[in-house]
DNA sequence: GTCTATAAGCGGATAGAC
DNA sequence: GTCTATCCGCTTATAGAC
């Protein structure tokens, strides 16, 4: 991917906005592994096969490539968060779609998940506006939602909101904290069967707490289209 | 702490360990908040009120001043871990005081578990040996004695790992994500009973799942000494 | 749009006087 | 132990030729 010494450039080409996804995309992978401050433009631009000086031409400052990293970051994570709202009449089987979703995210974009988790855990210093307009309306949307259900007799008065927290949170950890959850699974990555293992005790634990008739069984069901 | 715009050095004064003492701790505060790459030794020295030349008499490099910093991380974040082996013939007492001792953690050093968080999800580039030699066989050890009762009939066979995973994620959260949490709970700080909340729906989620009588009311109690 | 050149400063780290 | 002085590479960013 990077071992032609001729002329650097060879696959975009194209457009220039298929050289700004490019850029975008080597920088969101770079911003994940090593944070904000552990990553210099030179090393975005090497990634990609661009000069230091063009990537300036692109993207005017370091802070204004982060902030649109970000930017894409967020689409992509509240894409995967809708889940709660499409079955507003059906507890189980929106929780269900909810982790699974949310699962997925984490699978399919460990590095938008990281990105995030970085910005969050340094206090949110140049996010936080967006965080507050785009992510916690959505939150407590969801949280709403869950009010209602409890209201409406549907399911077990919890609190939505550290509900959510502790959906969020356990189910990016399976980004996050690939590196140590493959330590502890003794395997090199995480592989399909070990997010499913997550989804269905995470499933588990949510329906057993939040429905009202329990389900006996384990509700090891939902494989189909949700997680893959 | 830092107007004196006299001689600077003030407080520490006394001992060398004192200072290296000061050093590691304004080190792991600016870790936490802005990753490796986001400090430099001059940030660190001016915070404490020595010079960076001087600083590096104490450290001999950046590098080893960090593996200085996370190895007391680790010292503190193993020092929280290890209530389930206490209550090795009760699961739903351990479980309980292993819940409150993690949010304890989260609660009383958010800056470790942040710099801890940091480096996990950089792939732990640095310190994977010693998480791999420290962290693993505890939790492993964790996990074994919850097979155990498993085994023996005192509790449902759920995948330990995975639940272990989730007891992690999901109290970590309350440090590594509090500026996301105080936004969704509308303060400006997390505060005692955000965290007494946090637990409560915790301990309920894990036994509900994990007990074989499972409590039907909401399992309120051991709010005595685990969590203030 | 891409290149060369260069500014201007900060980064970690060392040498040596006191 | 602490300070002054300094090295040197890397950093973000700009200017201007092609």
């Amino acid at each position: 991917m990077k071992k032609a010494a001729e002329s650097t450039r060879v696959k975009h080409s194209a457009t220039r906005e298929q050289l700004e996804q490019d850029i975008l995309a080597a920088a969101k992978r770079l911003f994940a592994k090593r944070g904000f401050g552990g990553v210099s433009l030179d090393h975005v631009a090497r990634e990609v096969g661009v000069s230091k000086q063009n990537l300036l031409y692109y993207f005017p400052s370091k802070e204004e490539l982060y902030r649109r990293v970000l930017h894409g970051v967020l689409d992509v994570w509240l894409s995967y968060m809708d889940a709660l709202s499409h079955r507003a009449d059906d507890p189980e089987q929106a929780l269900r779609e909810y982790i699974a979703g949310k699962l997925r995210f984490s699978r399919e974009h460990p590095d938008d998940s990281r990105v995030y988790a970085n910005e969050v855990i340094s206090g949110a210093p140049i996010f936080s506006a967006e965080i507050a307009a785009r992510v916690i309306p959505a939150l407590q949307a969801d949280v709403a939602i869950f009010n209602r259900w409890a209201r409406l007799g549907l399911c077990r008065p919890v609190d939505g909101r550290h509900l959510m927290i502790l959906l969020w949170a356990s189910t990016q950890a399976y980004a996050d904290w690939a590196s140590q959850i493959s330590l502890v699974l003794e395997k090199p990555a995480l592989e399909v069967q070990d997010f499913e293992a997550a989804e269905s005790l995470l499933v588990d634990m949510v329906l057993r707490t939040v429905l009202i008739a329990a389900p006996a069984a384990a509700p090891a069901q939902s494989r189909r289209r949700s997680s893959r």
